[in-house]
DNA sequence: GTGATATAGGACCATTTTAGTCCTCTTTGC
DNA sequence: GCAAAGAGGACTAAAATGGTCCTATATCAC
């Protein structure tokens, strides 16, 4: 259902909370509290948030996790790819050419087109946007209807 | 990675295939032969196609499957539909309100309008585009950086 | 009406992925 | 030195996925 997993869910509400107040220190287990979920799954998501540049950590008492950057520069993109590595709707979307079907595929370049523009568009979208409750306004609903092609791959 | 399962990009492998002659009937064991995959996952991945009304089957001698409509009214949001469910980045984006973490969760509008993005953007392109060889341009790549809402989310 | 050709519809299993927990180690501040 | 916190990884249980196979049904040709 080209759903992201739990635990990117999961990083997204976490990454929100902390926009919330991003210039304080924030503990796994304040966190796990604010966003009802288990202490361990909190920690885990909160390492790989940490280990992959989203988040500053501190050691040692009064540590914690602060955001590496302002919510306007951390994308959908960066905590999707942070918690399920690169964003690609197929497999051949990124490694290079090791499907040996691909001569009779026949949609690779389509399918990899598909698949920039959703990283394009998860791009556009901030931590910013996601924390805030008003509602972001997203180009693609309308044009691209219209952008349709020439419909040619008929052939009889 | 917010990628689609192999079933579904064989799913598009086949119906890219089928749609290249449109007008002719194809049997599960000719289009494994052509996209040179199993005839059994061929069979089921068009058996879930037909009942998901993307193809129109016929049975016994001469048999065989058809597009249901012209290449350039199926989508890509149909195929993946009809192989995965509908399509939605997270748990929430299509259930009814049975996430207990709705309160706290506090990015849930906002990832549904990203869901919705995606799926506009998925329904506009069409079987016909994912079967020709030539390059589809797909609107999102511009204008999406331009969008950007009044950054709040700041506190302190 | 019989037989060959196809799909329909499931049951089934093996494998992989995912989620979630826990343990030990290191760093830091007091 | 001790308590608070994260780092890193091992481990398990559960679920999803991919793939195969079997039986039933429809259709056509003869």
């Amino acid at each position: 259902m080209l759903k992201l997993s739990k635990l990117t869910d999961y990083a997204a509400v976490i990454m929100a909370q902390i926009a919330r107040s991003p210039s304080d220190s924030h503990t796994a287990a304040e966190l796990a509290t604010q966003v009802k979920l288990p202490l361990p799954t909190v920690g885990k998501t909160l390492k790989m948030l940490a280990k992959n540049g989203l988040l500053e950590s501190r050691r040692g008492s009064h540590g914690g996790y602060v955001l590496s950057r302002p919510p306007g520069e951390i994308t959908a993109s960066d905590i999707i790819a942070a918690i399920e590595g690169p964003i690609g709707m197929t497999e051949c979307s990124h490694a290079d050419g090791d499907c040996e079907l691909f001569e009779t595929c026949g949609v690779a370049d389509n399918w990899q087109r598909v698949s920039q523009a959703i990283r394009t568009l998860l791009d556009g979208v901030t931590l910013a946007h996601l924390a805030q409750s008003s509602p972001i306004k997203l180009p693609v609903q309308l044009p691209i209807q219209s952008v349709t092609l020439p419909v040619t791959a008929s052939k009889a």
